[in-house]
Order: C-alpha cells, then sequence, then structure tokens
DNA sequence: TATCTATATTGACAAATGTCTATGTGAGCA
DNA sequence: TGCTCACATAGACATTTGTCAATATAGATA
C-alpha cells in the first residue's frame, strides 16, 4: 500500500497537462523522447524535464536503447494508485481522524 | 468522462499531503473546518486555503450550517478521477499518439 | 577521428504554491 | 447592541514549478 508521501509524488507528476498527454500516448506503446517532442510545442529540454518528473514518480520506465531512451509505462504504479485513491476515500478503523 | 484540464486540477488538490490526510479524514464522516484543523500543525487561514482547493477541485462539498462549514467528499468525482487513470493507461483508437 | 543525432544538465527567470499574520464577515448569544 | 466563535480574505514572503537558451554527454557513423 502507497504511503502518503509516495502518493503526493505521484499525484504532482498526474498535475500538469502535458504530462497527462504523454502518459496516454505511452498507454498505446513504448516510445522514444523524440517521438513525443514530435506531439508538444515544447523544447527538447522540457521534454526532458518532464520526463524525469514521470520516472522519479515511478509511473513511466525509461530504458536505453543505443542513442535513444524508450519510455513505457509502469501499469502496476497506476494499479497501486487507484487503490490508494479507493483506500482513503473509505471508511476505514485505521482512519487518521480517529487517533 | 473527465477532460486533462479538469483531470489536472483534481491531480493538484491531491498532491499535498495535508490535503490527502483531510480526505482520508472526510472518508469517515462530514466535519466541520475546525475539527480538521485539530489534526494538523498549521494555522486556521491555511486550512481554509486548503479547503479551498479542495472544493474548488471539485473532490470536496462544503456546506454551511450555522457558524459552522461542513465538508465531506463527492465519492462520485473520486470515482470519475479513476475512470480517467484507467482510460489514459489503456490503449484505444483515439489516443493522441493516433492524430 | 570528426561529426551527427538523441538526450540530459545547467542556469536564468516568471509564475504558481503553501505558509504566515492581520483583518473582515456573519451567525449566535448575553 | 456588543461580544464571541467559526471561517474567509488580503497581503507578504520563501519555495517550488515549468519553461527556455546554452551547453554537455554518449552512441552511431563517415
Amino acid at each position: 500500500m502507497l504511503q502518503c508521501a509516495d502518493a503526493t509524488l505521484i499525484f504532482k507528476a498526474l498535475s500538469d497537462e502535458t504530462r497527462l498527454k504523454i502518459i496516454d500516448m505511452l498507454s498505446c506503446e513504448e516510445l522514444c523522447a523524440c517521438s513525443i517532442l514530435e506531439a508538444f510545442a515544447i523544447t527538447q529540454p522540457t521534454l526532458s524535464y518532464h520526463m524525469k518528473i514521470l520516472t522519479e514518480s515511478g509511473l513511466v520506465h525509461s530504458r536505453k536503447d543505443g542513442p535513444w531512451t524508450r519510455y513505457s509505462l509502469n501499469q502496476r504504479l497506476f494499479g497501486q494508485a487507484k487503490d490508494f485513491l479507493e483506500n482513503i476515500t473509505t471508511d476505514k478503523p485505521d482512519c487518521i481522524c480517529k487517533e
């Protein structure tokens, strides 16, 4: 189960429209940075910055393949994010309000 | 179905540890601001700021009850947030990458 | 080796965020 | 009416965020 601090990092990564669209693109297939860059009106360093936020949150995996960096979704963590949302919105005996 | 812009607002609201804990507290029951305030080491105006972020995102409902403001979760929107996450991480014919 | 291509890093900067103190507002009560 | 309680708003300020131009790095190729 995710802790609040991890969840905060994940939701921060999700709280930018460009990054949500990047995730949407990656839902279809693994992509290199250059393919993603074509879809947006941003510079290459800005994309690199967004990819760093996404990979450091754990939501996106990256692997080096020659000169390319290939990005793909970490579906498992998205599942955990949904579980986290389910958990904090459900009444439970160990809620912070009962301390 | 939520649009990216709405989703961004929701995830911004979720990307703060204090706000996640407030949501956790509200999962058990409707609470007034003063009850929530007791659980945190923040000032009243800071809590008021966080409650504004939460209500403006739509995740939390507020109603006036005499001198109190009572807050509760908008479970429906949390459901839509989960659906949104499901949607952007699933391959689909109308993905931005196919434009 | 020199060069090109793909990506990351650095430094600068404007805008947004989270926090505080001080103050305003509105409901209920003496 | 005047006071108190619950909450919101305004202004100030330090920190974080998103963006860019410039530069560095590392693999591929001529």
